[in-house]
RNA sequence: GGAGAGAUGGCAGAGCGGUCUAAUGCGGCGGUCUUGAAAACCGUUGACCCAAAAGGUCCGGGGGUUCGAAUCCCUCUCUCUCCGCCA
């Protein structure tokens, strides 16, 4: 959610940063500067009316010792007529509470400067390649056919149980899940990042804090009889972690690492792009998030950039690291790159990390602020990144490191895995 | 699931209808003393709305009673104790 102050600071400048986002409803931006204008003023109104009412109060008790109680009692008739018009105001104002608030939670961030202009992902610039795309032999296959053929994943069975997207990890393809959940949660905890293991299913103000709600509803399963929703990532659990609380700078930055499966609903999408493990409903995530100082926020993501890049290097899997342009970016976020890996079979570059900076966005929601020198609260900046998603790395590293005999892992995974490789 | 108790400032904890602008203690910050520190003593110490002042709001959330609510009533959420069930 943008600040107001930011909104009635410089009216202009939000709605041409708006723009390069592709977001065509500028008019909001004066819509609700209108409304908090008629908020001042109500807040106002009511306040003095609220004076009035508490001061009478207070003489009534002071008449009421003394045991004037005529008097006590005309100073009671008044403060009846004040309630009379304050109800209406108060009304009122709550009313325009609300409705500012529903605006405004439909302004989506503001791009930073360094956001490449653009309207879909062919405007999207790549930052930079690393790792060596393979030479396959003439035989390679995509992944979908090299776990069938090693038996480590059953979509057949998943359906059963669930329904289709529900993959069914066996054998080595379950070992090789924990294997590369416990290799990224021991990379990020070394670099500083404190483990945590969240619940899974969250509640509606958690939901609304990292901006779930009330927009993407219908991406996330959601428990009617509890009022639950099943998480789409670990990030929604994590960040609400500081929720309403005021940090002390020193205790700056705060670097939280997650893993927990991730479930998405992803109605609509079907076709060659998710066959395999492209596109799940449930897949196991390890994420990274840091609430730092603000003035700090584009150092550390270039920090959380290089980290992930580097996860990726050990992992020997072909990457390119994407800055993403103003139409493709999230609603959330003002600064995103995209880490994508090449399945070599499939020849598809695949994504399986987005990095992003949300400034204040988030924290403005959750109230996430810490205490500067001067004693001042103010908003602390989020960010948040994968490190990693798992089932395209494990596309990746199948479809890659095939041979005739089997798989083979890098050399970072096998003491992990237990193996070599797969055969 | 059943019965009971509770939710107050960073923490502990009093207040149970009108100087609550919330006692007191701890912690934090500043000072006196000290070479420095500790101890002792003195002072200070939350958040939000408003450009600011004035003013207002906030004692788990929401609603109600009352001229007036931290205090009484209803409701929801959460915590604790006991019982039941359970990996």
């Amino acid at each position: 959610m943008l600040q107001l102050q930011v909104l009635r600071q410089n009216a202009q400048a939000v709605k041409d940063r708006l723009a390069k986002k592709n977001f065509r409803e500028t008019n909001l931006v004066d819509e609700i500067i209108a409304l908090d204008d008629e908020r001042k003023k109500l807040q106002l109104e009511s306040d003095n009316t609220q004076a009035k009412i508490n001061s009478a109060s207070k003489e009534i008790g002071q008449l009421m010792a003394k045991g004037q109680k005529e008097e006590a009692n005309k100073r009671k008739q008044e403060v009846a007529a004040y309630k009379n018009t304050l109800q209406p105001i108060a009304d009122k104002l709550s009313e325009t509470e609300k409705l500012l608030n529903e605006k405004l939670v439909l302004l989506p961030n503001l791009p930073s400067e360094k956001v490449p202009a653009g309207k879909t992902p062919a405007d999207n610039v790549v930052m930079r390649e690393g790792g060596n795309k393979p030479t396959l032999p003439s035989d390679a296959v995509p992944h979908w056919e090299l776990i069938k053929k090693y038996d480590i994943v059953d979509f057949e069975t998943g359906a059963k149980i669930t329904g289709s997207g529900f993959p069914l990890y066996k054998g080595k393809g379950a070992r090789l899940q924990r294997a590369l959940i416990q290799y990224f949660l021991d990379y990020n905890t070394a670099a500083g990042y404190t483990e945590y293991l969240p619940p899974l299913m969250v509640n509606e103000a958690t939901a609304y804090g990292t901006g779930q709600l009330p927009d993407k509803e219908g991406q996330m399963y959601y428990m009617q009889a509890d009022n639950f929703y099943m998480i789409p990532t670990a990030e929604v659990p994590v960040t609400n972690i500081y929720r309403d609380e005021i940090l002390k700078e020193e205790s700056l930055p705060v670097k939280m690492t997650a893993y927990t499966p991730c479930f998405r609903r992803e109605a609509g999408s079907f076709g060659a792009d998710v066959r395999g493990l492209n596109r799940v409903h449930q897949f196991d995530k390890v994420e990274i998030v840091q609430l730092v100082h603000p003035d700090k926020s584009y150092d550390v993501l270039e920090e959380m950039v290089s980290h992930v890049e580097n996860l990726l290097n050990t992992l020997e899997l072909p990457y390119r690291i994407l800055k993403l342009c103003g139409g493709d970016m999230s609603f959330a976020s003002a600064l995103t790159y995209d880490f994508e890996v090449y399945s070599a079979a499939q020849q598809k570059w695949l994504e399986v990390s987005s990095v992003s900076n949300f400034e204040t966005f988030q924290t403005n929601r959750m109230k996430i602020r810490f205490k500067g020198a001067d004693g001042k609260s103010r908003l602390l900046h989020s960010l948040n990144g994968s490190s990693l998603a798992l089932p395209r790395i494990v596309a990746c590293l199948l479809e890659n490191n095939q041979f005739a005999a089997g798989i083979k892992l890098p050399a970072v995974l096998h003491n992990y895995f237990g193996a070599l490789s797969i055969s």
